[in-house]
RNA sequence: GGCGCGGUACCCAAGUGGUAAGGGAGAGGUCUGCAAAACCUUUAUGCGUCGGUUCGAUUCCGACCCGCGCCUCCA
């Protein structure tokens, strides 16, 4: 079997294989880097990251390239407007991204920036015109000419038979050809930030960085290009348009959008309160490994209703799953194999790829690892657990932890990272009391903790409980949780 | 208005033409010096409403109600 996938071009899922036998090229629609990346930016990449993930699980070889925006409009005028160049503006909440994306535990595709492209989208514009598939305007913008492409909205469904062409429309403005005819590069006001070019002065339009980058890293046609729901039309809709008309070769094979989430079961929005960036939730005391769990819980395509409720059920069951994994790397088992845990894992495993072959159901993926750790767990109370089942359940846990991620526990270093950063941007009124408690777990080093357990159990084998408890709440209280189990003492940070 | 998606238990949420995964939360229990972890039992004769097709529908069809998305640069 293998990955269906659900394709925004057919409107169906189809089987997914690459036009080469073993490498996938897909390229993804990354950040605009103007402000800090919020909860449903990440929802889109961390799509994206899971996709890659499972496509390296299946064997392939990925080739990921993701642009990073660092040029348009809105840049340009927070630069002007905080005295800053544009690169400067841009390299901080680049970096920001960047820290973000790897918190919450997605991997690095190979990043390309619009203004280190510069040459190829002139080169680019030159050559649509030479075909006269753009034209330019006396302020020196170039354009894309919707009616030379006929297939022009079969991506996004959209019927632009009926529309009017040679009414000029927007004359003051744009002089434009025709309305939904869209800008590939734009003279600069003035006064305003631009970039020297072989097609004059000005910056490059949306929708041109992402033609030019991908094709320019994977070829005319590659298998999959990705980006939020909303990105379908226009800017998908235009990235074909010109990308097709100039190769005359299709562009990407399957698009692969993610569905925008609700926050508090309402459209994110500033104005209702329920925007957050990923920085915001980690102030409020969220681990990361939280904020994953909770946005691959939910199949891509599913509008995700992300609630700080739910950030804290997935926090209970992502400590579940570790839990699960103590158990297993610190218990004592006797000799031998058990058919039943053996062929649960197997099984387990078996489920895994089934979902996530089935357009990505985490969901389900997730139902299946569970299932294991009931399964298993109660065995182990039964004491029918033997040595050798360990790896195997071990195995599938980390099949599961390739695509989802959320086992490492690196929590508290991560957290202590937006702690600092707080400080450094003055938001140190923004650190919760329910951050601060979470890092403190930090502050003592392993030895000093086993140290103190050590302690602790002599108390306890000498029945001094008072003593052995007061060590226990001191611990606690510092973020440790001990766990006194047959096989001996078990800690963890909290 | 055009195109599209969804409404499933207290919360999140999967799913199927044949009788409702999983997680969280609650209740009861087992284990335990205490605690933690874990396990067991329990919580939707019910899947927005009303009709229709069918031996049988939550699943297909229709209407309606509600929520959401795109329709020029918001992931």
């Amino acid at each position: 079997m293998a990955l269906q996938l659900y394709n925004t071009m057919s409107s169906r899922v189809e089987e997914f294989h690459p036009l080469n036998d073993s490498e996938v090229r897909m390229y993804a629609c990354g950040p605009t880097v103007y402000d800090y990346g919020h909860i449903g930016n990440f929802r889109t990449f961390i799509a994206v990251d899971l996709l890659r993930r499972f496509l390296r699980q299946s064997g392939y070889q990925v080739r990921h390239v993701m642009n990073i925006t660092d040029v348009d409009d809105k840049i340009i005028r927070n630069a002007a407007r905080d005295g800053v160049s544009v690169q400067q503006y841009t390299a901080k909440y680049e970096k920001a991204f960047l820290e973000d994306a790897a918190m919450i535990g997605i991997e690095q595709p190979t990043l390309v920036r619009a203004t280190e492209h510069i040459p190829e989208m002139a080169e680019f514009v030159t050559k649509l015109v030479e075909r006269d598939l753009a034209y330019r305007t006396e302020d020196g913008s170039y354009y894309f000419c919707i009616a030379k492409f006929p297939r022009y909205g079969k991506l996004s469904k959209k019927d632009f038979s009926g529309m009017v062409d040679g009414a000029r429309v927007d004359v003051d403005e744009y002089e434009k050809d025709s309305a939904r005819d869209f800008a590939l590069w734009k003279a600069p006001k003035p006064g305003e930030a631009s970039w020297d070019s072989s097609i004059g002065p000005g910056r490059p339009g949306w929708h041109l960085e992402c033609s030019v980058m991908s094709m320019g890293e994977l070829g005319d046609s590659f298998d999959l290009h990705a980006g939020g729901e909303d990105l379908i039309f226009p800017h998908h809709e235009n990235e074909i348009a010109q990308s097709e008309s100039l190769t005359g070769k299709p562009f990407a094979h399957f698009w692969f959008h993610a569905r925008f989430l609700l926050v508090e079961g309402e459209k994110m929005s500033k104005s209702l309160g329920n925007f957050f960036t990923l920085r915001d939730l980690v102030l409020k005391g969220h681990k990361p490994s939280s904020i994953r769990y909770l946005l691959t819980s939910v199949p891509y395509r599913n509008q995700l209703n992300f609630t700080l409720d739910g950030l804290k059920q997935a926090a209970v069951s992502v400590e579940r799953l570790r839990n699960f994994r103590l158990r297993l790397t610190s218990g004592n088992f006797p000799a031998g194999s058990s058919d039943e845990m053996q062929s649960l894992a197997r099984e387990t495993v078996d489920r895994m790829r089934a979902a996530l072959e089935d357009d990505l159901n985490t969901a389900q993926a997730q139902a299946a690892i569970f299932e294991m750790v009931r399964r298993a767990n109660a065995a182990f109370d039964s004491g029918t657990v033997k040595k050798d089942d360990v790896a195997p359940l071990l195995a599938a846990l980390g099949k599961f932890d390739e695509i989802f991620a959320v086992l490492n526990d690196d929590d508290i270093p991560k957290m202590k990272q937006v702690v600092d950063w707080a400080k450094t941007e003055d938001r140190d009124r923004d650190i919760t009391n329910e951050l601060r408690e979470a890092v403190q777990s930090g502050q003592l080093s392993d030895a000093d903790i086993e140290k103190k357990i050590a302690e602790m159990e002599g108390a306890r084998r000498s029945r001094n409980f008072n003593v052995s408890d007061a060590l226990r709440a001191e611990l606690t209280t510092a973020g440790i949780v001990i766990e006194n189990t047959k096989d001996g003492v078990r800690w963890r940070r909290k």
